[in-house]
RNA sequence: GGGCGGGUAGUUCAGUUGGUUAGAACGCAUGCCUUACACGCAUGAGGUCACAGGUUCGAGUCCUGUUCCGCCCA
């Protein structure tokens, strides 16, 4: 059979997934009688492109359903996208402005909303598009989208049940308000960033001196703020202020008169010690607004202007005029004592960047202590393992100071809130439709909320949601718990936790086993990717360039456990060049191969490396099974990586290559391959899948890869003594490849070679003389002493030694300056084990096959030694 | 300010519960178009494991401190 010379991806990757696609292999059978293993995908929202990080996370999670399905599971695994309130809002809003001069409060909420349905199904299919790309097989029968029917009624549900037990509550507190989205945001969805800024040192009068002193000096990074003060606080325990407590001051620019208040939350270090109190305007200064009853002056409105009961001057001025013009005028009488440069944390909307301000407003909560104490104890006692386990304490710190959460959103994309107030009676209910009358009066004047949920109130259902609850459903019975969930450490708080603590409440089951956090991709500096910085990496650029095999694989094996990956795109050469040396050792073992031929699928053990490949072949599955399940990826294809090309083409392949009609070879190569392919398969699936199309009758059972079972690794012994020797004597042809660069000797010419070792090694050795013959270039071995005058070449590896009659060849000068550094090193190691071996505390402390692999040796190096010895004695 | 992660070859990173003479990929050097593969083959050079102490028979690995970088929280 003939393939073309180099592997290319580009001819087989959309054939081969529209196979899948076709044949519906995706496809999970609930009534199939299998041990379950299910992983619901984090739902990508609908905004736009797919990143290298989606790449990862759907790639490991395809790699990890591949590999249970191999293993005999029934593995679902649900895709799915998510509405993206905010987001989607935010980019919708910037579309309709540019095309047409349009805000959404121009458009109206409906107009609006169906124009983000349009949206929503041209990027949908975009994104979907991306990730069929990366080859992956969820099974897509079962796609949801977060505003689905059958989604909503699950928010509804749980909606209705969180209120009528009293843990959604409505209420007037200070939120962070995104003046740009024009909606509340919970403290999750704020961005903290270092910016340079000042700290302005302000001047308020009192407004009776009291002894010398005529003002009190404030010190803050938000002189905008002062028109809305109403009392100026200090710590009652700092001894330079305490007396003026209940003192009044005068704000300058409104002559307003505040008091002076003592309050122990007041932070001493802070600029001068007395800090202004905005109630209404900062999250500290509301709570003291609170516990001293102070008046609340809102003077920011909903679009960050400044509004309210302020001097006429300052009225619909931004934050930031009105920050310049108040500084100017209180320079201008004298007010500002100083402005210090200063550094200080900057909050902003996780979507659109613009600052946020703290804004006291109506909003509907979620009551978190109940709901979080399950949560909290099912990850102290380990009911769900986060990989790597680092993870749970940053968890828990969070949990443990949780906060009640908001929920409610004045966006108009999502679920909106299921609560109706009565315009007459006031009376306030849940209900899923309009009811049409006030259930409590009967009135006809009945209004919805106009706001929508939080989008993570819905995606925190979505390990049951996607599987039909609130109806009963077999997937629910089957799946429910999931085995996995796979993320990024982003979304932790957003995600991982409201998950678990609605699966807890509502489920009364955890919503997934283990949650393996993998790392988050940056450049090649290090540094996060993103727009402004343009040093984004396209996943699918790197597809339609290098194969979607060779991403996957690169991504994976860079992939080491939890820890972050600097990527640069030539990274990805690693799995193109693996693709193409897996395609060409194939390529090279089916040009014997009749495709309609009977093969065995046996390994049959002749000579010596067929027991080693074979045992190595097994060792290597072992160890990959094994990294698999702990969620080392890496490892995963590295082994395989290692074991493919360093030890199946570099010397199993070379060592056949004499005997390429024998049958029984032919079967082994075949056996290797076959095997190798299933396991490389959830890594490389395209690749894997085509080249298994192509084996032989007898060896390939299916139609597709995707039907085979991992291979039953249990009943082949490995031979670890022989695999040493092996190793060995593979080390050993390699020091006289090495001998015969050092020496110049064209690999053309044929050596005579003496060789003094153990029985052992020796009927080993004699067993595949042929093929060491062939790797070293050697006409004739004699295992015998070199006793001829002629002078020699040495090769001593372990415990083989070799020699050369090498007249022609030698340069004495040479020889000897490889010997004596061989002698150098030997010298050190001896040195160092035999100090080792001297000291009593070391054979008394150490354990026993420390001190006797110590031993061994040393011995061992001994004798190599005293033949190096000799060797340069004879070169005198 | 608090917490977490990291500093190992020129570069990007591995390194299992402490135990032989610290590994890989890329890059580099030398020689090869050897009838599978130049996306390849063969051979090699390259490391005071951030720094300073400590524990130990033994430390890249454990402890303490210092320093630099990144992330998260306040």
């Amino acid at each position: 059979m003939e393939l073309e010379k180099s592997y290319q991806p580009s001819f087989y990757e959309e054939k081969t997934y529209k196979k899948w696609e076709d044949e519906k292999y995706y496809q999970i059978d609930t009534g199939d009688g299998k041990r379950p293993f299910s992983i619901v995908m984090p739902p990508p929202n609908i905004t736009g492109k797919l990143h290298m990080g989606h790449a990862l996370n759907n790639l490991i999670q395809d790699i990890l359903i591949r590999y249970n399905k191999f293993q005999g599971k029934s593995a679902l695994w649900i895709p799915g996208m998510d509405h993206a309130g905010i987001a989607t809002h935010t980019v919708v809003e910037k579309k309709i402005a540019k095309e047409q001069g349009l805000t959404r409060w121009d458009m109206g909420r409906d107009a609006f909303v169906s124009e983000i349905w349009k949206w929503k199904r041209e990027y949908g299919d975009f994104i979907l598009k991306q990730l069929k790309k990366m080859v992956i097989l969820p099974d897509w029968s079962k796609e949801r989208f977060t505003l689905d029917d059958g989604l909503s009624n699950a928010v509804y549900k749980v909606f209705e049940e969180l209120f009528n037990e009293g843990l959604i509550y409505r209420g007037k507190y200070m939120v962070n308000w995104c003046p740009r989205c024009h909606t509340a945001l919970a403290d999750t969805e704020v961005e903290h960033k270092e910016e340079h800024g000042h700290l302005w040192y302000l001047k308020y009068p009192l407004k009776e001196p009291y002894n010398d002193i005529k003002f009190l000096i404030v010190a803050t990074t938000r002189p905008e703020t002062m028109l809305g003060d109403s009392a100026v606080a200090v710590n009652p325990d700092d001894e330079r202020f305490n007396f003026l407590i209940g003192k009044t001051l005068i704000l300058p620019l409104q002559k307003r008169e505040i008091p002076i208040i003592g309050d122990k939350m007041v932070d001493m270090e802070f600029g001068t010690g007395a800090v202004k109190v905005t109630p209404a305007h900062d999250p500290n200064d509301y709570e003291m607004g609170k516990n001293h009853n102070l008046p609340f002056y809102d003077v920011i409105d909903d679009d960050g202007m400044m509004t309210g009961d302020i001097p006429h001057d300052f009225i619909n001025l931004s934050r930031e005029d009105a920050r310049i013009l108040i500084v100017r005028i209180l320079e201008k009488k004298g007010y500002i004592e100083k402005i210090e440069d200063y550094t200080h944390a900057v909050s902003s909307c996780y979507r659109c960047n613009t600052s946020l301000e703290p804004l006291v407003s109506t909003q509907w909560f979620v009551k978190m202590d109940k709901l979080a104490k399950p949560a909290i104890e099912a990850i102290e006692n380990g009911d769900i393992k986060f990989y790597p386990e680092k993870w749970k304490n940053y968890y828990l710190n969070w949990m443990y100071n949780i906060r009640d959460w908001c929920i409610s959103r004045q966006l108009w994309w999502g679920h909106r809130i299921p609560v109706f107030y009565c315009d007459d009676c006031d009376h306030q209910f849940v209900a899923k439709e309009n009811p049409g009358k006030c259930p409590k009066c009967g009135s006809k004047h009945i209004h919805q909320d106009e706001d929508v949920l939080d989008t993570w109130f819905s995606s925190a259902l979505w390990p049951f949601s996607t599987m039909g609850w609130p109806e009963k459903s077999e997937l629910l019975d089957k799946y429910y718990p999931t085995s996995v969930i796979v993320t990024d450490r982003g979304i932790i708080f957003n995600w991982i936790a409201r998950m678990i603590m609605m699966g807890l409440k509502f489920m009364g089951k955890k919503p997934f086993k283990d949650i393996y956090i993998h790392g988050t991709i940056l450049d090649e500096f290090g540094r996060k990717m993103s727009k402004s910085l343009g040093n984004g990496i396209d996943p699918i650029e790197m597809v339609d360039r290098y194969g979607v095999d060779a991403v996957r694989f690169s991504l994976i094996n860079l992939t080491t456990f939890g820890q972050d990956i600097n990527l640069s795109e030539n990274k990805f050469e690693m799995g193109r060049n693996f693709a193409n040396k897996i395609w060409n050792a194939f390529r090279f073992i089916f040009l014997n191969v009749e495709p309609e031929k009977e093969y065995e699928d046996k390994f049959t053990l002749t000579n010596s490396f067929d027991k080693w490949i074979f045992s190595r072949f097994n060792d290597t599955l072992k160890y990959a099974d094994k990294k698999l399940k702990e969620y080392n990826f890496n490892e995963y294809s590295s082994s395989l990586y290692h074991f493919f090309w360093n030890e199946f083409c570099d010397w199993y392949i070379e060592a056949t290559k004499d005997k390429k009609e024998d049958l029984k070879i032919i079967s082994n190569l075949l056996y290797i391959l076959k095997r190798f392919l299933i396991y490389l398969h959830p890594i490389m699936p395209v690749i894997t899948e085509v080249l298994y199309s192509k084996m032989p009758k007898g060896i390939k059972k299916y139609k597709t890869i995707l039907d085979e079972k991992l291979p039953d690794l249990s009943e082949n012994d490995i031979h670890r003594m022989h695999d040493n020797t092996m190793e060995n004597i593979i080390n050993w042809i390699t020091g006289i490849r090495r001998a015969r660069k050092d020496f110049n000797i064209s690999p053309k010419t044929q050596l005579e070679i003496y060789i003094e070792t153990e029985k052992d090694i020796q009927n080993i050795m004699l067993d595949i003389e042929g093929e060491i013959n062939r790797f070293a270039g050697i006409e004739k071995i004699e295992f015998k002493p070199y006793t001829l005058k002629e002078r020699s070449i040495n090769v001593i590896v372990n415990k083989i030694s070799a020699t050369i009659p090498a007249e022609k060849y030698i340069d004495i000068k040479l020889e000897k300056s490889r010997l004596e550094k061989q002698k150098e090193e030997i010298e050190k190691f001896i040195m160092q084990n035999e100090n080792k071996l001297k000291n009593e505390n070391f054979i008394k402390k150490a354990p026993q096959e420390v001190v006797e692999g110590a031993r061994l040796k040393l011995e061992e190096n001994k004798e190599i030694f005293e033949r190096i010895l000799k060797n340069l004695e004879s070169l005198s």
